[in-house]
DNA sequence: CACTAAATGAAAACGATTTTCATTTTCAAA
DNA sequence: TTTGAAAATGAAAATCGTTTTCATTTAGTG
């Protein structure tokens, strides 16, 4: 992914340094949904002269160019996801704070339907479901098995 | 809707005070995608006493309750959105930034499926769409008939 | 090499959110 | 009604992720 970065970014008329090399390649070795400290940490560890600021302005610049589009759990903290060739969304589990992906091609269909009636061009999707994932809800179970309030 | 909260707050073990009932009638009133600022300035409209602290603390509680959740629509600012029967999802104009409202039933029950699939339990949604709504299209299309960068 | 625009790093600024703390108020029990 | 503990309030400050500033360095072009 190197030179096809390089020569991407050049198209668009950004230029290529050290830094931005660095930052990109972890970011993308990184996975998904990483923060800024995140990567900051993961990019000292190569080269602990870049600065915070770098950093963050090269994330956003991921954004910009269309590789990663900003994702937001509910901690306060913008995490950054990576955009893959089919849109995915989310499912965030409030108990340990798991973030898994799931497909949603036919839900963006739907959405792109009921968009287009309204006149509206759809340019991205963010489709995210809170709750327990599988692991928590047998841990809480352990304790909780009355079912009292499970009900919504 | 005073005396309802009142003691619907009651139950939930909290007190009622002149404040509390102001800031609740007032978010009420005020409809969809409320900030705090903006509810801050509603409320100090009919008692400049509150204060900042009072209002957010309140908005907060409004949502501990589940009368309300946050909304981001992408600014930096918080938003809260009363909770409706029947859960729905969000048409984001990057444009004029103006929020419109879908309804999400069907999406909603395949992303229940999709969850349940992986041991999920789902607790609430978030269906969102990112783009251009139909009065930005046509405001743009006076200045950029062109279409060049149209396409993503 | 020389030049210009872009990029960097350190630090400060920003700003929405949250907490602190002294004071006031609610509400249930006496 | 009086009383006291717990909760709520308001002003101010603290917090903290994000963003900007600015002096300096660097990339890319010719
Ligand atoms: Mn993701
Ligand atoms: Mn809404
Ligand atoms: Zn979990
Ligand atoms: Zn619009």
């Amino acid at each position: 992914m190197g030179i096809f970065v390089k020569e991407f970014l050049k198209t668009k008329g950004f230029k290529m340094t050290p830094q931005r090399e660095l930052i990109f390649r972890s970011f993308f070795e990184m996975g998904e949904h990483v923060s800024v400290d995140e990567l900051y940490d993961k990019v000292r560890q190569e080269d602990s002269s870049v600065g915070y600021a770098t950093v963050w302005r090269n994330l956003k610049l991921i954004c910009k160019v269309g590789l990663a589009e900003e994702v937001n759990i509910g901690d306060g903290i913008t995490r950054y996801d990576r955009v893959t060739r089919v849109p995915h969304g989310h499912l965030f589990c409030t108990s340990c704070k798991t973030v898994t992906e799931i497909t949603v091609e036919q839900l963006v269909g739907l959405l792109s339907q009921t968009a287009k009636t309204r006149g509206f061009v759809p340019e991205s999707f963010k489709i995210e479901v809170q709750g327990v994932c599988k692991e928590c809800r047998g841990a809480a179970g352990e304790k909780d098995k009355s079912g009292a309030s499970a009900g919504g």
